[in-house]
RNA sequence: GGCGCAUUCGUCUAGUGGUUAGGACGCAAGGUUCUCAACCUUGAAACAGGAGUUCAAUUCUCCUAUGCGCUACCA
């Protein structure tokens, strides 16, 4: 039997980096196995699901290159079929109508609401204690008939117990006295989560349920509606959670921005680059190494070699240069400054295009001149957004000066406004404005001026480039040429600011 | 409250009944350089705590602590 497995998150925010590795490792596993990868919608909360979150999840899994194998499900469409297999379980008396009034949620806080009742309970909660539990059918139509509202509930047996073997977790047995009766149906006809689950999954022939930690208690009930159903049984794998620093819930409510995986995208990561981070995030080949390509990655890949403990997603709220973790950023920079530059020459494109500082002519005339303008700049940048920023000045005039890098490197030699002009003149008259010939030209004008070759380097790169860092100034005279290295140096604009 | 899961440097992790507990990011120092967040070298940095088993425990068992999850007519 083939191996299908899915991913199913529900349409109520952007794609959150927990669910893009839960995706990820589904993928990885569906590949390695030879399998499918499924993707299904669970937007059976009709309040809370929006459209706008399910094109954001599918953007995001596209970008980051997990693409289903076949036709998207989405869970509403199959709300009938989820009806009937609860009717279905009720005509079979394994499910029963609770004509309990619904209760109203008193508190706006649910959570603490569950919590205060349980805690009222004190553990000694009989969950078999549902008056209508063991009404007779006949009874049950009668009300039913009368009109009297009901949920559906899965009829747990009295004794025993259910068990699986978690792929990463191991073995878990829950006693059938700790579950309560689940609600299959609300009453107003709603299906609920665990049939909705259950019902999909067995249609789509999932065999290898992988997902977040948060489910592994749910896997009880789940099995227990796969066996009423008379459906075989999946394999179960749960995946630790990834916490924000501290080991707190990472939400987006909370922390904002840096849970969505559109975000990295937005902020200039390569997609191989995120997704090779996070692979890592509680998962190992358990070797030393951390660069893998994605067909490193599914060939690598197995269930065993994932954690148990959550993993932590570490940055720094409100820090420029820790504003996410800082191995993602490495990365990236990693995967920048170290792939095939023809592969990289297209991202760089489609940023300055977005920048509007793309030119026709860097594809035709200029090519050769934009690949090594690229491949010369490409070793300092951390994401493709510095292209546009840091490396400005090598697609535009029109580019902003650093006030540090001034004061700096500038200001503090005032000779310099008169010497770079100088230099531009000596610059004019060089016929071979080559690497090497740019060289002797610079230090002879320094020994001339009897300073330090530095100070008219960095003094150059101030006002050529607008920053205080970036490649050799004689790469950076030669890249720019001749005309802009001499129209720069004359000018005069960062001096006046 | 109940049930469950987890715990190796700040973070991601490797690893074993006997190891100088390894790597990566980040951090620090030094080197190189016209600058640097690049590059090279070096350094600081961890087995949650307590019992037990054992010649020997970070590794096995138990307890405690802490964190997380579930405990809905949410998903």
């Amino acid at each position: 039997m083939t191996t299908r497995v899915r991913f199913a998150p529900s349409p109520t925010g952007y794609l959150h980096i927990g669910a893009t590795r839960s995706a990820l490792y589904n993928y990885l596993f569906a590949r390695k196995t030879g399998g499918k990868f499924l993707l299904r919608i669970e937007d059976t909360d009709l309040a809370r699901s929006t459209d706008e979150s399910t094109r954001s999840i599918l953007e995001g899994l596209k970008w980051i290159g997990l693409e289903p194998d076949e036709e998207i499900v989405f869970q509403s469409d199959n709300a009938e079929k989820h009806r009937q297999a609860a009717v279905k379980l009720l005509d079979e008396g394994k499910a029963y109508r609770d004509f309990t009034p619904k209760e109203q949620p008193t508190d706006k806080n649910i959570k603490q609401a569950i919590v205060d009742r349980a805690r009222a309970a004190h553990g000694e909660k009989h969950m078999r204690d549902n008056p209508f539990r063991d009404l007779s059918m006949e009874e049950s139509d009668v009300k039913a008939n009368s009109g009297e509202p009901f949920a559906i509930r899965l009829k747990v047996p009295m004794e025993g117990k259910t068990s699986f073997d978690d792929a990463v977790y191991g073995h878990q047995e829950r006693d059938y006295n700790e579950i309560e009766d689940l609600v299959l149906l609300r009453s107003d006809g709603h299906p609920l989560y665990n049939l909705a689950v259950v019902c999909d999954d067995i249609e789509m022939r999932i065999s290898d349920v992988i997902r977040g930690q948060d489910h592994l208690t749910n896997t009880h009930k789940q099995i227990l509606l796969y066996e009423a159903l008379g459906a075989p049984v999946p394999k179960f794998a749960h995946l630790p959670l990834i916490l924000a620093p501290g080991g707190k819930k990472l939400s987006k409510r909370i922390h904002g921005e840096i849970v969505s995986l559109t975000t990295y995208r937005d902020a200039g990561f390569i997609a191989a680059a995120f997704r090779n981070f996070i692979a890592l995030l509680g998962w190992s080949a358990g070797e030393e190494r951390e660069i893998y390509t994605l067909a490193e990655l599914v060939e690598k890949f197995s269930l065993d070699h994932v954690h148990r403990n959550p993993a932590i997603f570490n940055f720094q709220e409100g820090s420029a240069r820790h504003w996410t973790d800082d191995k993602a950023l490495w990365m990236n920079a990693e995967y920048i400054r170290a792939m095939p530059l023809e592969k990289l020459l297209p991202f760089v494109k489609a940023e300055l295009k977005s920048a509007k500082l793309w030119r026709e002519e860097y594809d035709d005339d200029e090519k050769d001149w934009f690949e090594s303008t690229v491949d010369l700049i490409r070793h300092r940048f951390f994401t493709l957004k510095d292209f546009s920023n840091q490396g400005r000045a090598y697609f535009s005039e029109d580019f902003d000066f650093d006030l540090a890098a001034i004061e700096k490197n500038l200001k503090k030699f005032p000779e310099l406004q008169n010497w770079l002009p100088e230099l531009a003149e000596r610059f004019a008259s060089v016929e071979d404005f080559s690497h090497d010939r740019i060289e002797d030209v610079v230090k002879e004008f320094a020994e001339e001026k009897g300073t330090k070759l530095g100070v008219i380097m960095n003094g150059a790169r101030a006002l050529l480039t607008g920053v205080a860092v970036g490649p050799s100034m004689l790469s950076v005279f030669e890249t720019l040429g001749k005309e802009k290295s001499i129209l720069r140096l004359k000018s005069q604009i960062a001096w006046n600011m």
